[in-house]
DNA sequence: GCAATTTTTGACCGGTTGGACAAACGTTAG
DNA sequence: CTAACGTTTGTCCAACCGGTCAAAAATTGC
């Protein structure tokens, strides 16, 4: 006698339940992030996403509460993936080798996870209506605890003396930038250099970069 | 007697306009650049367009052919604006003062024209399918040039070796993120650093970044 | 096989959106 | 004034979009 489950789309305290439920709410996501990543949330339709995995509107609608829904999921599921690197950054070990494995960490995921980078991004540019609070709290004590170890090292005179804010945003934009522009990256390069080996270029340019722009000055 | 104009939303070659003409136009467009800046254009209704600027949507619809022509013409205006500062760079004076030079007008240009990156941003993350021509065309060909001349540089020893193409990106990315961006750089500064003092500091840090990244190695 | 439950679907609905249109209004030259 | 043209508006429409609903279909436990 099958246990009562009900609309999984019903909010309650306990998530989806049946491993078919999770399977097919899988399906939905990854492709909402598809058509989100690339249409924004407003340019996206529920028929789109419908569509993208096979599914009638309806019968996505039973799966998740709404639009909205999917795409509150979609980000809260983002956010832990996007500041696991930044987490990661700490002070053991080298200053330069952490800085570098945190650029080459964030280049990877731009690599991996362009979409991911892409929702993020359209989310951000639209004002971020929906993770304001969440930049403002979480994001912003993430980083000045991260600023602090950064603002020790320049004090050991192990790098140089900068802003370190504005020295994660540096690497965040950078990084990012070959996810989000990724059209415009691939334009400029051309067919020669515009296959995976830019990441490669990229990696190189961005570690000389950060690491001879803050070497000590003697 | 009026001399035949007609309706101004017509194709013409001649974009033959009186005054008021070209005056409403350009209220329009300005209105327009505000809405689709901030909910892109599959997110912008030419109805939150026409509040905008206190007129009515068959009003607009009379100065516009639609939507699209809206877009269309904010984006071929836009265009050229944004190259500007890229053009200017020349091989003419010091190599690292050149650069400086560069870094600086595309930071002047994210404070004082955020709304014309972001439009820009949105497009490009949208997969530009409104640009990707010039993107391919214009943009390339102006960026090999100029990489050219980085790459001249290098070859003369006045600045250390690096990928040129992939200087320019960076320069992109970092100047770009703080209009683009704006929303998280301000959460993440707080209110103490959130006034318009960021883009002073951020001119320190990427001058510094940049210059003492690129300085010929000994 | 049967009944309870989950999953899928087609039909439908109200609200929004881009746009058309003709009629009204304003302006200007003779 | 009047004719001709430019400008503005109210009204309407077809397409789209998010979401509901009841009923059909498939699945599951016994």
């Amino acid at each position: 006698m099958p246990r009562r489950i009900g609309r999984v789309s019903e909010a309650s305290a306990a998530p989806a339940r049946t491993r078919i439920q999770r399977e097919k709410r899988e399906i939905i996501l990854e492709a909402a992030l598809d058509v989100f990543s690339t249409h924004g949330f407003r340019g996206s339709t529920i028929d789109q996403i419908a569509d993208a995995c096979g599914m009638s509107k309806p019968n996505l609608l039973y799966y998740f509460r709404g639009k909205e829904d999917i795409h509150e999921t979609l980000m809260l599921r983002l956010l832990e993936t996007w500041l696991a690197p930044l987490r990661e950054f700490d002070n053991v070990g080298d200053p330069l080798t952490e800085l570098r494995g945190y650029i080459r960490r964030k280049l990877e995921m731009a690599r991996d996870y362009p979409r991911e980078s892409r929702l993020f991004a359209n989310e951000i540019l639209q004002g971020a209506p929906r993770i304001r609070a969440m930049l403002e709290g979480e994001l912003k004590q993430l980083v000045d605890e991260k600023a602090e170890i950064i603002r020790a090292w320049m004090r050991d005179g192990k790098i140089a003396r900068t802003d370190p804010r504005h020295l994660i945003f540096a690497i965040w934009a950078t990084t990012q930038h070959y996810a989000d522009f990724d059209v415009q990256v691939r334009a400029v390069l051309g067919p020669d250099r515009g296959g995976d080996g830019r990441f490669e270029d990229a990696a190189r340019f961005l570690e000389q970069l950060f690491l001879n722009g803050l070497s000590p000055r003697s």
